[in-house]
DNA sequence: GCTCAGCCGACAGGTTCCCGACAGGTCGGC
DNA sequence: GCCGACCTGTCGGGAACCTGTCGGCTGAGC
């Protein structure tokens, strides 16, 4: 974890530097906006500690410019208790958080902790196989940067065929799995379903191929590039 | 966008909900724990709003409860302003921000925003996606210098919609988030909604289609000029 | 070369979606 | 309280799309 802290007052830098590295992070103090934003185009960092009244510039304008580069790095605040206007300008312009100077350490410690602990978005399981991907929680699938167009029935198909690739799956466990509750759907039916599948993944590279084995089931297998 | 309130002074409640309504959200307001971690089970909400204190329990239980199921829900909290020790443990047991009563309105919205702002994708304090672009300080939607007129719930809709630019937003997830906190409404108030954005977009070159994902859903793309 | 599983074009019934029309509800102005 | 403007949901017909059936054809396997 690596901070970057902006503030122009040497004693505060001091103060808050001691208490971050007291915690165990890594952090770099810098005192104006141009430091601020050499520091920022060189390092990654994990959170921003920016005092917004800067000698040489509005502290919301670093923020901006993070956010309009679509920078998510946070940014908290630091202000004085009695400018509200400040910190709502600096809230909008993309902030993520603020602290009323003066403040204790702790919760200065509290909100660091709260911010950083903000989950990297939340990531479900992406199915792959070769060059097709599977998102559950959009229902897409895509080939290429690609987008494909595949009716619901098609989807639940290929879906299953994504989380057996390199292996069998019968015949009959495809009609299990893809009729209704009670009226089961006939051999017949899936074949004309796998039919339409391979036709409109044809135009793509996909990089895998949907086998057949005669009498058992289908197979879907990545080939090489 | 919907919010929930969990906070037992009635004051308070029709107080923050006038705020919180007039900005063009949702929000449901219960005044105990038992009732909000009703409504946290039944209903995915877009921030909470919590009182600490409450009649059957403590606030921070809730929160814990929410991360513990790994619920990232963004939590801010409503605090008395000397209660230092309380924030810090609001904050470490998972709460995203604070505010200390008594609280002005504009600076309400503000950290609303901010929270809600955090989500998906884009921490970007003015959503775009094409020519199109939304003010969630203003709640306007603006395209090609012109401000576009629209109702509450499309604007909602639309803001969905932008926050989830090229993914495919699910039918079913609108009906929730679009809806009341028990009167849901059905598949085809949705359409009409959509159906009634799509028609207001439509003289504007806003450069992006709300296009149909039949089974799905629905996805915004970006058009080029 | 015979048989049968699998493939697929064509068709039809069912489902989903779109949107014009209508009505209940809300809100502000008078 | 009354009126009008606006918001939002329901209804229904029509269009687009999905999906199973049928039947002819092909080729694998014996």
């Amino acid at each position: 974890m690596r901070l970057l802290l902006v503030e122009d007052s040497a004693r505060l830098r001091d103060l808050v530097g001691e208490t971050i590295r007291g915690a165990g992070w890594r952090l770099d103090a810098v005192a104006t906006r141009l430091d601020a934003e050499e520091a920022l185009a060189n390092q990654q960092y994990d959170l921003v500690l920016l005092d917004l009244g800067l000698p040489d510039g509005d502290g919301t304008d670093i923020v901006r410019q993070l956010r309009r580069r679509k920078d998510p790095t946070p940014v908290l605040m630091l202000t004085a208790r009695a400018a509200i206007d400040e910190r709502i300008a600096g809230l909008d312009a993309g902030a993520d958080d603020y602290l009323t100077k003066p403040f204790n350490n702790g919760e200065l410690l509290a909100r660091v902790r709260a911010l950083l602990r903000r989950a990297p978005l939340s990531s479900d399981p992406v199915l792959v196989a070769g060059a097709l991907s599977f998102d559950p929680a959009t229902q897409e699938f895509g080939c290429a940067g690609a987008v494909l167009r595949l009716a619901p029935r098609e989807r639940a198909m290929l879906e299953i065929l994504m989380r057996n690739v390199g292996r069998v799956t019968l015949k009959r466990g495809l009609e299990e799995r893809l009729s209704e509750y009670d009226a089961e759907a006939s051999a017949n039916a899936i074949e004309v379903l796998l039919s339409r599948l391979r036709r409109k993944l044809a135009p793509y590279p996909t990089q895998v191929a949907i086998e057949t084995v005669r009498g058992v089931g289908y197979l879907l297998r990545e080939t090489e590039a």
